[in-house]
DNA sequence: CGTAAAGTTGAGGTTCGTCAATCTAGGTGG
DNA sequence: CCACCTAGATTGACGAACCTCAACTTTACG
């Protein structure tokens, strides 16, 4: 149940049975949830963190005149608000996009986890790095890329975190996503998501139907994208 | 010389006078800088952060196209790049975009205190939410505002940030980018920005002269920007 | 079979970018 | 003291990328 968080913190760094078998210890409980379920309001004062198990789970926040933009995906294996861990409570919205399940993780566990586990506390702290880096090469793609670039990096960091977790098939993997959520994380409307996915799949660098993507040529879509994944950290070493 | 980083701190938190201690005892040496300096560089192992005492830094990445986007600014008594104590290397570059100067901190030291000190640990943690908070802000502003919105939302985030640290004067304070630095921040071109500062000037909102942020409006700077300091987590409360 | 959600396409508009010229202030050397 | 140089700011004319609005199609599902 748990393999998938396991293999995303081994990408990155040993992790010792007794490492692992804290964790395992500080769960809570698991659930379910259906697709465009609210799971965090902003603001609220939280005493749990969440474990994404399976499915897709967004951050977003909403602005004025009811647009929004997502800031960040999880896949399963992710903590999608470990963050909320020393923030108290957040200031964004935590939301399924797909249907997903869960485990929980009281903050009173974590809590213990830095009193006794220097290392796991520094692993745990890389992670909320990893998103923050994450965050970072999406306002790359928010500030300055065209469409096009915006769509072929987003794929090509979601077929990356994907695959560390055994969830692509080949160069494909199922996503799920609306158009419209394409278009809330990367700044644009369906509309033009749309008609950027067609310009994608008639140069043959991607195709994107009922949610899968199918990556037709990896090498000119990491180009299209400009995307080098050195922001995801996958190399394995003590932190 | 700590003075403005120890306020920070507290702004969000108790620190007590051990901790400030700890936190002395893990300061190296003192370094000035000159403007547009690269500090740190992408790829290279780290092995010290960079704490700022006076200044702004930024950090940024370069675009295939010769265009940059700056992620994040610092200002006096943040850490530039705590992010690095766990991921060894940096994705991005760092640079000084005013004369400035820092004080650096071994990963050693930093290390010692994840051992020694878990509530201090936390707090440190809690800084780089704190960055991943901003990046998410700024994302927010980079694929959904307007021109106009996003620099009166930066214009209100640096006036929190610096009040904080006692750098600024009444509704004003020295900022010393060029409109091409705040171009490069907000995902606009120069010429744009120049444009949209006229505009914000004409309407009574705000001024920039010589560097130098005057807020004539703060109600409708705020509105205009959209700006809610929730995502600055203002709070005192133990983290 | 009817409905709702999502995807697709066209026409026209807006914001912002590009290119280029001009202006200003500060610094330097003759 | 002044000519010169440079970085930065300012302005205008024009163009491109993306948005808005709206219609229509497809698919899933009760």
């Amino acid at each position: 149940m748990l393999e998938r968080h396991f293999a995303r913190l081994r990408a990155r760094d040993e992790l010792s049975v007794e490492e692992e078998q804290a964790i395992r210890q500080a769960i809570d409980e698991c659930r379910d949830y259906p697709a465009d379920y609210v799971m965090i309001k902003p603001g609220v004062e939280l005493t749990h963190s969440t474990l994404l198990l399976d499915g897709i789970v967004c951050r977003y926040k909403d602005l004025r005149n009811g647009q929004r933009q997502i800031t960040e995906l999880h896949v399963a294996g992710d903590f999608a608000d470990l963050h909320s861990f020393t923030l108290k409570r957040l200031d964004h919205t935590i939301m399924s996009l797909t249907p997903c399940r869960v485990a929980t993780v009281p903050h009173t566990g974590l809590t213990e986890i830095t009193r006794q586990s220097p290392h796991l506390t520094r692993l745990y702290w890389f992670s909320t790095n990893l998103d923050a880096a994450i965050h970072r090469e999406w306002e790359i793609s928010l500030g300055r890329r065209t469409a096009r670039a915006k769509i072929a990096a987003l794929f090509c960091e979601l077929f990356i975190r994907l695959e560390i977790v055994g969830l692509t098939d080949g160069f494909s993997y199922h996503l799920g996503l609306t158009q419209t959520d394409l278009g809330d994380c990367t700044g644009l409307t369906n509309v033009h998501v749309n008609r950027t996915l067609k310009e994608l799949r008639d140069s043959g660098l991607v195709t994107y139907q009922d949610g899968k993507v199918s990556i037709l040529d990896w090498d000119r879509l990491a180009h299209a994208g400009e995307f080098d994944p050195a922001y995801l950290y996958l190399e394995k070493r003590h932190r």
